[in-house]
DNA sequence: ACGGCTCACACT
DNA sequence: TAGTGTGAG
């Protein structure tokens, strides 16, 4: 028999506004890097500890009972047979990070470099793979495997059984799933799917070949979706999330478990609504949900408990900030003591910030200091991080500018926690001239965007940034599986609404970062009128609702949901499919 | 029974 | 800018 056959444009024709997005997430993580340190086998129950709390606990523990907000003492009266591993540890005595038998947090502080390390090891894998990803945490990352798989399908299309239903096997393996794969024929989306789900398992075998860890994906259509089906079948496991099965897979699913829902916010979306679950939120029109909530929030819901949702996957790699925190308890009751601690916070500092130099050639430009009075409001302090010239090869610098911003404080003590951190990171070779320059300047250039997850990109490409004085020094080689441990501690103590239903066009991504930084003025603002100011409506309603519309809200609202008040705290025009603003636009290509 | 330590993000 | 708050793992 033909089959018909597909040329370049009907391929893109039929993936056009399709993502293939991809969530990978460690097992147990902080547990297996411990498992593969020691060399015990995963059928040992074990977990990691830190002070009396566990924070990570393995499949054979959990097999027993043990859970994650557990003190030891329950897990070994649960588990006697439990592997109890306590993170590393330091002190100003013993600089470096170290598995002490019992440290005790009067005298020590903890490190989690070793996972940072291991994590570092791992997203250079995924960038093998994955000309751009973005790092979600230490142990999670999104990948956009979009223009991959439309590559590969281009070099090697499918046959199709008719104008719809593509002829292939689902790519799934002894490490994959699909959710009722035999459900309904088998969609264009669907082949894009399996294909990004190839691409993944060879990931997840690289990852565990070279590295010795396991990992459970997520392959979807947009993020929400990709990191839903990630947890669905764990330890070790990828699953597919068909389109066709997106709305009874939402059904019974809690609001809750979707990202950002998880907080006060989606407590109050719980109580305002009187729902549970994606499906019963299902049960509101767009009208109903606006006309009690914020617009944008009602919008993003709408969608959300749906499947629908045009986050883009941005390419992120680096860590922004950097912070070393320590909790006293009991709290400290003088300065001396707050002294001693902050010295300590500053070696942990400074060399996690030169390390990162030596990587990244860029250096932090905010110094941050926190305190936590016993009263329990945190206060906070900030200054210019110190110069790279003036940090050498000794925090000295660091510790008296830290020092100086806490004398600031008047009543410092009782204190129950202190904590250090960096931010502001600006390439080496432009934070002088260039840099400085677009910052004082034009506001709207403000931000320069990853390079292509940077020293982590396969064909590290030399920045060509117009005036650079000083030769870019090539980044680390990362072929290297190592990434060269420079002696830490050493010196010193969317665009897819997928197919079917969209009834309400859903807003543009705000949240993404333009591929440039625009290098002229922003477009004009829409000339639609704006919806009126929510939190007028909210204090005409008055109560809990109130909550949901406070400007803080707002401003977490638009990160996700794609708009965002104006200076005078009313919204933008209503965007929709025909109407949207030229920086929306350019914001989901 | 949500505690210790990190991170990201948004506005003013 | 400096500072605060929410949410995540």
């Amino acid at each position: 028999m033909d089959q018909p056959a597909l040329d370049r444009a009907a391929i893109l024709a039929n993936s056009r506004s399709l993502r293939c997005i991809v969530h990978i997430d460690l097992d147990c993580f902080y547990c297996q890097v411990e498992q593969k340190r020691l060399g015990v086998p995963t059928t040992v129950p074990l977990a990691v500890q830190q002070w009396q709390g566990l924070i990570a606990v393995n499949y054979a523990a959990r097999a027993a009972g043990i859970q994650r907000h557990m003190t030891v003492t329950d897990a070994r009266q649960k588990c006697p047979d439990i592997r109890l591993v306590h993170v590393a540890t330091y002190n100003d005595t013993h600089p470096e990070p170290t598995y002490h038998a019992n440290p005790t947090p009067k005298s020590h502080k903890v490190s989690l470099e070793p996972y940072r390390r291991a994590s570092t090891q791992i997203f250079q894998i995924i960038a093998r793979f994955a000309k751009s990803f973005e790092r979600a945490s230490i142990d999670e990352a999104y990948l956009d495997l979009t223009e991959d798989v439309v590559q590969r399908i281009v070099a090697d299309p499918p046959r199709m059984v008719d104008e719809t239903t593509v002829d292939f096997d689902w790519n799934v393996g002894e490490l994959g799933t699909v959710a009722e794969a035999d459900r309904e024929s088998k969609t264009w989306g669907d082949y894009m799917l399996s294909v990004a789900a190839g691409i993944t398992r060879d990931v997840r075998r690289a990852i565990w070949d070279e590295l010795g860890f396991t990992c459970s994906a997520g392959i979807a259509h947009n993020k929400t979706l990709a990191k839903l089906c990630s947890a669905l079948h764990k330890p070790n496991k990828q699953t597919i999330m068909r389109q066709i099965l997106v709305l009874d897979f939402l059904t019974d699913m809690p609001i809750a478990k979707i990202r950002s829902l998880g907080g006060k916010l989606g407590t109050q979306v719980e109580t305002q609504l009187n729902v549970r679950t994606c499906g019963e939120l299902r049960q509101f029109s767009l009208e109903d949900l606006q006309a009690q909530l914020d617009p944008a929030l009602a919008h993003w819901l709408y969608n959300i408990c749906r499947g629908i949702c045009e986050q883009p996957v941005v390419t992120r790699s680096k860590t922004k900030s950097m912070m070393a925190a320590k909790s006293l308890r009991p709290p400290a009751t003088s300065t001396q003591q707050l002294d001693q601690w902050l010295a300590i916070l500053c070696g942990e500092v400074f060399t996690r910030v030169r390390d990162d130099f030596d990587v990244y050639q860029r250096w932090p430009r905010q110094l941050v200091l926190n305190i936590r009075p016993t009263n329990g409001d945190d206060r906070s302090r900030s200054c210019a991080f110190p110069p790279r010239a003036h940090l050498l090869d000794s925090p000295d610098a660091l510790v008296a500018k830290a020092s100086a911003l806490l004398a600031q404080f008047t009543n410092a003590v009782p204190c129950a926690a202190i904590s250090l951190q960096c931010h502001g990171f600006e390439d080496a070779d432009t934070a002088d001239a260039l840099g400085k320059w677009m910052r004082q300047g034009n506001a709207s250039a403000a931000t320069v965007p990853d390079a292509p997850n940077a020293p982590f990109a396969a064909s590290a490409s030399a920045t060509s940034a117009p005036p650079a004085p000083v030769p870019v020094p090539v980044p680390v080689p990362v072929s290297a599986p190592v990434p060269a441990p420079t002696s830490f501690f050493a010196s010193h103590a969317a665009r897819i609404s997928t197919s079917p239903p969209p009834p309400p066009p859903t807003a543009p991504p705000l949240n993404s970062a333009p591929a440039v930084a625009p290098a002229r003025p922003p477009p004009p603002p829409p000339t639609h009128a704006p919806p009126p100011p929510p939190a007028a409506a909210a204090a005409a309603r008055g109560g809990a609702w109130a909550l949901l519309e406070k400007d803080r809200h707002s401003a977490r609202l638009a990160h996700h949901f794609g708009r965002k008040p104006n200076r005078s705290g009313r919204w933008r025009g209503r965007v929709d499919g025909r109407i949207r603003s030229a920086r929306a636009r350019a914001a989901e290509t």
